[in-house]
DNA sequence: CGATCATGTTGTACAGTGTACAACTTAATT
DNA sequence: AATTAAGTTGTACACTGTACAACATGATCG
């Protein structure tokens, strides 16, 4: 998690992480079946930080653990694409998916529709971290295209428009905005079932 | 975009890549700038299979666009988690951006809200594909952890309930289920904006 | 026409990656 | 005291992305 912290998760190689701990590459291996075995580690070190809400209402409970959720990631933008492909459920997001899942009970879930909503919910977290943490970091990885090719231009006057405001906006709005569309649609799911 | 499908991502490598086209490796260096650029083309690429929608309906247009783009990246998921990160806005990608952006101006959006509910839109497909895929795939990369560590285990019987849905669920359900929440959420929003 | 130049290719090379294998040391258990 | 388990190490393999300088080719222009 230092390395990680220090110099990103490229930095964290199997070798990297040996020196940091004074011992030879190979060590690593009878503590981690894998590096991807580590990266799992690292994301579930990572969601630690997020405390389980202990809010009244079911909602509140919700909102508190997606956007301390979406925090944490944040926290670690590299680790973000691993989060959603790799779901290894380690104990801490076991203990939020927990929270989160009697939340939706409580809100008038049943078993097979809770988990529905726990999982969409979960996409829209991770996935707008991802996409904002995408926005966000690295610009410049190789200077663009080689020799200024100008593709993603003039498609008719719209890319301005549509391009221009996603490289500047905020990624909170795209976070609560959904969290808000979804949690509406849950219940309204619900209250026209019942 | 031959190698991806033959052998899957980690076989496109510069040199695999430079082989399949007979030249050497270096000489892939004249046509793209960086290997993630060459990536952010096999995405482009890869958008180029969905169509344009031409329903009448603005909604059977978005879901349509969706629906058909999350087809497309299921049919290639070592590319999705990198879909989500580097949105490149290719000229593919540029295309259904426009066609669901004017869809939302359609359904009532102003500029503002339009962008950011394309965004929600995105983030929502790529990310269940990103979610579905990471369940699908690979499900021995090294035969779990070392010695059997038990991590994950026992949390009080929530756990079975929690991840055993988990992994044998289908992936168009949460897809469809969430398309249809933040649709909902989005007409409704603009309903009472009015 | 000949010279300049952009475009593309190649060989060589560097610094790094994940991880397999066998040997060894230490601590715990029988 | 003997056996087993857990952890560490050195060496090694087969790769990776890409920088650099040199070379070939075709097009452009005086």
């Amino acid at each position: 998690m230092g390395l990680l912290h220090d110099e990103g998760l490229d930095a964290v190689s199997m070798r990297r992480v040996a020196d940091r701990l004074g011992v030879a590459p190979n060590s690593i291996y009878a503590h981690v079946a894998d590096k991807a075995a580590l990266v799992d580690e690292l994301i579930d070190a990572m969601l630690g930080t997020v405390s389980t809400p202990t809010d009244d209402g079911w909602r509140e409970r919700i909102e508190r653990v997606m956007r301390d959720s979406r925090g944490a990631l944040l926290a670690h933008p590299d680790l973000i694409p691993f989060a959603l492909v790799r779901q290894s459920v380690g104990p801490n997001a076991l203990r939020l998916g927990e929270v989160t899942l009697t939340s939706l009970r409580e809100a008038g879930l049943d078993g097979a529709e809770a988990v529905t909503g726990l999982q969409v919910l979960l996409v829209h977290t991770i996935g707008s971290a991802a996409f904002e943490a995408g926005r966000t970091q690295d610009p410049e990885p190789a200077a663009r295209s080689r020799r200024g090719r100008e593709r993603a231009v003039d498609f008719g006057g719209v890319t301005a428009e549509l391009s221009d405001p996603i490289s500047r906006w905020s990624g909170d709005v795209v976070f609560e905005r959904g969290l808000a569309w979804l949690l509406d649609g849950l219940v309204s799911d619900t209250a026209s079932h019942d």
